[in-house]
DNA sequence: GTCTATAGTTAGATAGAC
DNA sequence: GTCTATCTAACTATAGAC
């Protein structure tokens, strides 16, 4: 690893940690093994640092996407007729991938828990939160739902509804879990139980 | 207002903005309109401002249960009797009521407000929030949810993921209308239809 | 109980030797 | 590309006049 990739790598545990206005550029320094003044020679600035890890969670996110075989994003339509032929047991395996990549992937984990500190103070990590992790979310998953009411692979007439039901657990396990690394099968159970007691609800028989 | 009142007051509304750690003595002392200096005549410390905020919200908090009728926190055998009794549309109304209270209650959503920006710097913190936002919540409606289900009011065969799936929405949505006060409508709109759905599943002929 | 003044510390960032 | 030295600004907190 270049002296460069060293400091972002330092900085995001940092800023996962305390905060990007928590993290002084000299507490960076230090775990680098460098003195602060010497980390201006590879970044003009402390902002600098943290829109190179933007930067590289956007690649990261990507990869991710291709690799979990899920549609693009900006195309609803495409997602929804993707996912109204998969089945249920798929759903179950993609949202706990989806899950365990936010909460353990060594980088997007740390990522995740950057921006969810940092959200009350910089407008601009606020939005780029938000978009994430609340609303292409839910608008995602509403479009899927109400692909798949139609198909009559669930039952249901309220497709945001059960986008909100299906995701503010994964969202509130997340959260709650975000910091107890030793706590992870737990996590991994209550998710697990959570989706089967969605699956539970729409599926079959459900009203 | 004394002048120590005032401090609490604008300490709390800048602590809920940005943080503990990225408000000063000066932004507080600006605010109220004295010298920084001046302000330690009042507290010895910014850390004692912190604490008498907490303590006057552990007040409030008490008064808040008295009047929505809640019964003791520790006592959840007491609890599940209480709402065993209760209708569907009573729980709708007291979910509103206490949602309303942290999300537009003046006192209380700037608390929580902090509470959620300082949690990852403060341990001490991290235990408040996730004591009363998550285990708390938690705790208390898989005991309640139990009780309705042996008396028949609600169907449904696991009382904990059915307490996720009450509580995980309206999580979610205070986290999601918390910096949006213009969006109050939408919020409260969203919170109705996730109680509904969830009466609709639970209540009735849902499996 | 307010003020001015200031101590002591830490922050982000730059200059210049090597 | 590392270092020492330093600048400027902001921070928490104290001393002492009024």
């Amino acid at each position: 690893m270049t002296t460069r990739e060293r400091i972002v790598e330092e900085a995001l545990t940092l800023f996962s940690i305390q905060g990007y206005q928590g993290t002084s550029v000299k507490n960076i320094a230090d775990k680098v093994g460098i003195k602060d003044s010497s980390l201006y020679k590879h970044f003009s600035s402390k902002k600098e640092i943290f829109d190179t890890i933007v930067q590289e969670m956007s690649v990261r996110m990507e990869e991710m996407s291709r690799a979990f075989g899920l549609p693009d994003e900006k195309n609803l339509a495409e997602a929804a007729i993707l996912y109204g032929t998969i089945t249920i047991d798929q759903l179950l395996g993609l949202s706990r991938q989806i899950f365990l990549f936010y909460l353990k992937d060594e980088f997007a984990s740390r990522f995740r828990r950057m921006l969810a500190i940092e959200q009350y103070r910089n407008r601009e990590i606020y939005e780029v939160y938000r978009g994430i992790f609340m609303n292409a979310a839910i608008t995602y998953q509403t479009a899927l739902f109400g692909e798949m009411i139609q198909r009559g692979i669930f039952n249901g007439h309220d497709p945001e509804a059960m986008a909100v039901n299906f995701y503010a657990p994964i969202f509130f396990l997340l959260n709650k879990y975000d910091q107890e690394p030793q706590k992870e099968a737990e996590a991994l159970q209550a998710l697990e139980r959570q989706i089967r007691e969605f699956a539970r609800i729409y599926q079959g028989t459900g009203k």
